[in-house]
DNA sequence: TTATTACTTTATAATCGTTATAATTAGTCT
DNA sequence: AGACTAATTATAACGATTATAAAGTAATAA
């Protein structure tokens, strides 16, 4: 049940003073339901409905406000624009290189790459990004 | 001898089809012996000395035909923009997050992971991307 | 050599994601 | 209600990159 981690999470939010609009529950609600890693303008679009003089920039700002209560990461890729996450547990991507689709997948963490790095270059090593890139099983199948 | 690597690139990319302007011998050779990962403005603003009317599109443009002959690998980061490297053999980077600085490690490839990810998502997997996140040697001692 | 052609560079405008600004609106508190 | 604060909106600005069109340059054909 999706409502019960919405209603985690606002209490999250009630909890570092931040007030809860119309708008920042339906952009919360959205990013949990949809079960994916929407871009700020998805987000926007998908709430145009509800919501017809929202402004973009009041995606950017809540997706910001979220981040820093820590409800949400951003992954950001390159060129395009940035994906949000609202599993903060650790876990990795795997990404279709044909539709862009982006699958969870849980791997332990790297930490003889971390070691060994923080070993060979004396930096203090805090975290690393990793993400696979490859063909999912429908672009396969459309081949 | 980094001549010897200009050299090669250049015979590369004859062979390719690809006339040698001054222009384009300039940025290839600047990439080459800064030994760093610059962006597109750093490269323009290091030959601006040299090249006083290159349009930056021009570095741009380039820069495309290097990717395209397999010369170099365009390094992509979140917001910013995006970094270049020579060095077209397989390695990871590490990052410093208060300077910037990117310095190159060697590890073997994550065989295991992409083997897992594949089982696991069903996705056919072509590559990954991983790099490592710290403080560096000349930042800690800042501290 | 001259003409033709394709490629390259330049200058500039356009695009796109994102952030900043300022004015307006909405909550909260006394 | 009135005062204060935070949030939203509309819009402009920004920075990296790409597109466009004109001008220059090199390779090739006649
Ligand atoms: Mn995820
Ligand atoms: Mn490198
Ligand atoms: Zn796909
Ligand atoms: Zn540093």
């Amino acid at each position: 049940m999706s409502s019960a981690k919405i209603n985690a999470a606002i209490d999250n939010l009630k909890e570092a003073g931040v007030r809860i609009t119309p708008q920042r529950h339906a952009i919360l609600e959205h990013l949990i339901q949809s079960m994916s890693h929407p871009t700020a303008d998805e987000i926007y679009k998908a709430l145009e409905g509800k919501f017809p003089n929202m402004s973009v920039a009041t995606v950017y700002n809540n997706l910001r406000v979220f981040k820093e209560a820590g409800l949400v990461k951003e992954l950001t890729y390159g060129d395009s624009s940035s994906r949000f996450d609202c599993v903060t547990t650790d876990h990795y991507h795997i990404i279709c290189d044909s539709c862009g689709k982006i699958v969870d997948f849980h791997y332990p963490g790297l930490d003889e790459v971390e070691s060994l790095a923080e070993s060979v270059t004396g930096f203090e090593v805090g975290r690393h990004r990793m993400e696979i890139y490859g063909v999912c099983p429908d672009c396969k199948r459309k081949h």
